[in-house]
DNA sequence: CTGAAAGCGCTTACAG
DNA sequence: CTGAAAGCGCTTACAG
């Protein structure tokens, strides 16, 4: 009897006879096991893909991957709201289910690894968006195992080369803040940095570094700090910048939160902005929009990288081709009132200048 | 060699042991085949009902009405954000998931209300959970009828008596707020409030009235004002107070929202808050607090609100007997930087007067 | 209508 | 890291 070589029944040993391998070492990979050598399990994957090979609880499940899981570590932020927005909008167009998570909320038991993967699977997810830096490069790992299509959102640590991930031009974003300070007249231009570790504040510092050096202007690093993305930060440096013997005339925050922590300092103080110190923030949220005086900031397309995180999940889940694994969408300045020329009249300006 | 009487894996061969049959006739009940003698499926129905024998597909699969579903207007107001960071802290405690929704942004055909409450069955949800005005009660009827269970967080517009509904104590909340101005030895007192159709702002403005009454003070019709809650409206209302004869001293904002607009609008005519002007907002939002000043403010429970929506909706899922379609919870003043005693010479006010 | 027997597809445990 | 063998739980085919 002649044996058919194109199995009718897709079957878990089918696709390992078609691979060459033992259908025991297919069902590890399937589940997503870690006892597969990498080479073996690349050839496994190519098979299931082309094959199409679903499992019986696959095939008979209702939820077609309709939801997308989206993870913040907290929804206290006007950024994570932006970003959420973006997403949103973008699955009401490709009529997706949007699933918020937060971490370090999770009932009783927190899920390790494997079993938040697992989990996602279970439910049918088409992937999950990641505003976090509470995911490490082991939760990462199991679900590229599992071939869950993820996307890092301005991630706070560099991903895993192979991870993708949607940014912000936050380099360029930082030299347009310092450049638009240094046209107004300013040299003494302070910065207040995010967390050092994060890439993203590191590529603002250097923009603003690349700005000042451009203008032959030396950085002071009295005039640098870094902390918490929080309000809380910037009314820490501003306290230490006023108490300068020579303070900057002024300050590009990190962020519009560690800006507007500047903003009530300087009110408390009683330093007027803009007339005696300029300040830019940079996000671009409403919060910028909204403040008193209304805060010249570097704007992030927040929604916009919401957006494009969705839709590198769809695409992934597609099985297109995708060239680059990094989206990094232009951020550009807004300025609004809290930025000002230095006052002639600021003999300590006048006398910095002048050396 | 003894039987045990009591499997510790519940399987389909234990179901058949327990009931006397054979595990495929077990197997023909589950799957509904017809060759089964009714006393037979009977008796089996019963095993597996008293047991609660899942299939393996049944097991993994999504578990029925573990998400609930938000719908909101949009994300873009701090007093949304805040209500679903409850919803989400009590998901996380009850193991529930939640799904996110924004009005008006449904694809391409927008759902009728028969259709989206299907949808919502079909799906499994638990229940929903709306904040919004969007939904008219044509919508809250088809959830009705369907039995879905609905929440409706502090409605814009009254709901339907048998609708359950969350909301907090607006009336009382409006009352403190003028009597803390009256405290501080003001008489000129404006309300700027939100939608005149709004059951919460009116309710407000009526606590504010019946404060100023229980002191003897008159309330002036040019002093009260409604439109939207957002800062535009807060700006217009300012202006237009600004340019009275005899303005206020102090004045009562619907929301934290309007109040934002109205600190602009006194930033831009150089009316200083709160020497020259008090000013109380509502919500108690973080950005209220994070304003400059930092206002003084009604603060409604808006994270406990959204807990209590969930709660609502996990009781009416379980079959809860409930006494009270409405739960009202408490609001509580919170005296920031915004408010002070009118002053002695109230020159600005003197001035305008005198023009 | 019932169930012993065979079978199916996947998973597990473990020897190599 | 791999896969032969055993096992699991369910289903199917069919004799009675």
């Amino acid at each position: 009897m002649e044996r058919d070589l194109r199995p009718s029944k897709l079957t878990l040993a089918a696709v390992a006879a078609e691979v060459g391998v033992s259908a025991p070492t297919v069902s590890k990979v399937v589940n997503g096991r870690e006892d597969v050598a990498e080479a073996t399990r690349a050839r496994v994957l190519a098979a299931l893909q082309r094959t199409g090979y679903k499992s019986p609880l696959q095939r008979k499940s209702i939820p077609e991957h309709r939801a997308v899981e989206v993870v913040f570590d907290s929804l206290n932020s006007a950024y994570g709201v932006e970003v959420l927005n973006g997403v949103m909008e973008h699955a009401a167009v490709s009529d997706m289910e949007v699933i918020l998570s937060i971490t370090g909320r999770q009932a009783g038991s927190p899920l390790g690894p494997e079993e938040r993967a697992q989990r996602l699977i279970d439910e049918g997810r088409a992937g999950m968006i990641v505003v976090t830096s509470a995911f490490g490069a082991a939760q990462l790992e199991a679900f590229k195992r599992r071939q869950i299509p993820i996307v890092v959102v301005d991630p706070l640590n560099p991903p895993p080369a192979d991870v993708f991930s949607v940014g912000a031009s936050n380099w360029a974003g930082g030299k347009a803040a310092a450049t638009h300070l240094l046209e107004l007249g300013h040299r003494r231009i302070a910065y207040i940095g995010g967390p050092s570790t994060a890439e993203c504040s590191q590529a603002r510092l250097h923009g603003y570094m690349a700005a000042l050096m451009a203008e032959g202007v030396a950085v002071d690093h009295e005039y640098v700090s870094d902390g918490p993305f929080k309000p809380e930060n910037g009314v820490r440096a501003m306290k230490a910048l006023l108490a300068l013997d020579n303070p900057p005339t002024a300050i590009f925050a990190g962020s519009d939160s560690i800006a507007l922590g500047v903003l009530a300092e300087a009110r408390r103080q009683n330093v007027r902005i803009p007339e005696e110190m300029s300040l830019v923030g940079f996000d671009g949220t409403h919060q910028a929009e909204e403040s008193v005086p209304p805060l010249t900031s570097v704007s992030q397309p927040l929604q916009e990288m919401g957006r494009s995180a969705l839709s590198f999940i769809l695409r992934q889940k597609n099985g297109e081709e995708i060239d680059s694994r990094r989206v990094e969408l232009a951020t550009h300045l807004v300025v609004r009132e809290s930025t000002a020329p230095p006052r002639a009249s600021n003999a300590r300006a006048a006398a910095a200048v002048e050396d």
